[in-house]
DNA sequence: GGCGGTTGCTAACACGCGTTAGCTAAGATA
DNA sequence: TATCTTAGCTAACGCGTGTTAGCAACCGCC
């Protein structure tokens, strides 16, 4: 466990000042006039005592670290959101090739000023905050402050910059499709608490389609659960313990799809034939599962990889083209709203359409 | 955006000398024999300021930088491994109260010396690298330097420090299950391609017990899948094409095991009827997925936090107790293997016994 | 042979912090 | 009064880098 070389130690064999291997190395050579030949004798030398630049010194002098924070809401969640990796995926593409890394942050909601501690600490140039508690007020602090924070979702703060999908539209939208079936006890089983930007568009988005599809809104009929199938399943056991059972469910994610569906089935009721089932994500799974999941995407790695190009740009001093970005978004209809569905692909010998 | 406040803001409005900043937010009052009325002031001041050490500052003077490495084998690969999400979670656990942070960074295989660019760029104290190819020669170069490294699975080498489950035992004890139901066509669909440890093992594991248990080996009956369930289903497929039909798989992954149920039900066949099907890691899903999965589990929460708890004893310069560490793994008998069992438990109204 | 211009390089500062040797003033001791 | 001790604090160095002003040598030119 020898010490790291330094630019000192480079300096020494290649028999030049410190300066000149900063030059160099840094790719002001010509800047400073030095000689071709000096030049390749520092390359040389840096080479083979395998140099570095310490990231530490660099940031310190720079100013700037090269590291941007991904912040997540709860830790209790990072184990079960399948939303995560994907986002992660993302971000780590679009800013690989740029030079930056990725630290994984998790944040504790309430008390103390996580979002101002790890903004300031000199750890980070900017951070993609997941899902944030609506009106954080630490985060809200920082965004007001104009420090370079990219939201996936929303705060409501005119000066946010922010990357999400239509949660309202999503919500809508599934909705509308389980309505148009003809199916009139809807009921939603949203995918975390309230708080949540996505949760609360997704469920203004239901109930709108209710409204213009003339259906009646009973908010016995709705449920938060949170992310886990295991949550999905507790929440549409309670549901079907009801006086009267809903004929459809718009689940707030897929993996709260999975545990609905394995709810209804096994209190004796098949899907889609007495409850049909729509939910959001378009998980790898959905496509697996049986039956094969109706559900709008949500996009993740697009999300990620759009929300890390943005956030480059604010950390370079621009403003990003668009402020507020949304991501396009699908609906995939499959067997969990259509019979249909699943008889004619057998029936072709072919499963996914989509 | 005004710039961050320093040590030296603090001082000129506690009116002491920087150090004695330095000395009482860095809990060192009393060796300097500090006042309390000063530590007050200062206190105080810091406070009202703001102020937060910079990290980098900190980092130079220190030779340490509180932060460690995850490490994931290859990028594409982010996005689908169900491992990884629960894996960051324990990590991000076990480091979070002892002050450190995380840094996700993808190493692309092969080509210059990516591990050691990351540890030597003065960014982090030490790594954690998941599932690296076997034999990786940057990596090995590291580990017989001694350096802070954890790997997930091996290197085959003494000096690594490394935490894994026992994939030999995970491949024998599912293949073994198999030929207990009386199973004698046992095909195996690993969950990633060759020289990878985890891979490797329990395709040993599975050889082992199908020697021991008196059923013969078909090396036709060996597929390599890669991770997602789509490839699980394509693997599936070109085995359903073979002249003779498999009565059982171990498959090396739930995802690549959900994938090759519905392949096996697209082609008009049952499970666990006509063919049984055991895998690895006991996702979420695993639960909920129809038949339900019989599954080894795979532990990646306790794996993490094991990792993170070693690699934080090797950058103390402590040596762990254990050099080399097994988590306990245990099988769980599901649907997938058992037609008893989803019967008798909807009976019961029940549907997860474990 | 004095002067400006160019080439090739380096000295020196700054970044913000942790740490240690040592300074001053007050009190204790002799 | 002179010396020692102690309390309370600070000056100053070093971490490894990026950057700028400027130095020495040489050249060409009037």
């Amino acid at each position: 466990m020898t010490k790291a070389p330094t630019a000192t130690d480079v300096a020494r064999r290649a028999e030049v000042s410190r300066s000149a291997v900063s030059l160099v190395l840094g790719g002001r050579a010509k800047d400073a006039r030095l000689s071709e030949e000096t030049q390749e004798r520092i390359r040389k030398a840096a080479a083979e005592l395998n140099y570095r630049p310490n990231a530490a010194a660099r940031s310190l002098v720079r100013g700037r670290t090269e590291v941007i924070g991904l912040v997540i809401r709860d830790i209790d969640l990072i184990g079960i959101d399948p939303f995560l990796l994907p986002l992660l995926d993302g971000i780590l593409d679009a800013t690989r090739d740029q030079g930056y890394r990725v630290l994984v942050e998790s944040v504790r909601a309430g008390g103390g000023n996580p979002f101002g501690d790890l903004m300031d600490s000199g750890r980070i140039d900017g951070m993609i905050v997941e899902n944030p508690n609506y009106g954080d007020k630490s985060l809200r602090r920082l965004i007001k402050a104009g420090r370079p924070v990219v939201v996936m979702g929303s705060q409501g703060i005119k000066e946010e910059v922010s990357v999400r999908i239509d949660d309202f539209q999503v919500g809508y939208v599934a909705t509308q499709h389980l309505a148009s079936l003809g199916r009139r006890r809807i009921a939603h089983i949203a995918y975390a608490e309230r708080g949540i930007y996505a949760v609360d568009k997704r469920l203004d988005g239901y109930r709108s389609a209710m409204q213009k599809g003339g259906v009646p809104v009973h908010d016995d009929l709705v449920i938060h659960a949170s992310f886990s199938m295991e949550s999905g399943y507790r929440a549409m056991k309670k549901l079907l313990d009801g006086k009267e059972l809903p004929d459809a469910v718009f689940a707030g994610s897929d993996a709260v799809a999975m545990g609905v569906i394995a709810a209804i089935q096994d209190a004796g009721h098949t899907v889609p034939g007495d409850i049909a089932v729509a939910s959001v994500d378009n998980i790898d799974a959905a496509r697996f599962f049986r039956p094969a999941l109706t559900t709008v995407t949500s996009e993740p790695y697009a999300c990620g990889r759009v929300a890390a190009q943005m956030l480059i740009e604010l950390m370079n001093g621009r403003q990003p083209v668009e402020q507020n970005v949304l991501v396009d978004t699908r609906l995939i209809v499959r067997g969990s709203t259509n019979p249909i569905y699943a008889e004619v692909l057998s029936s072709l010998g072919e499963r996914r359409p989509l």
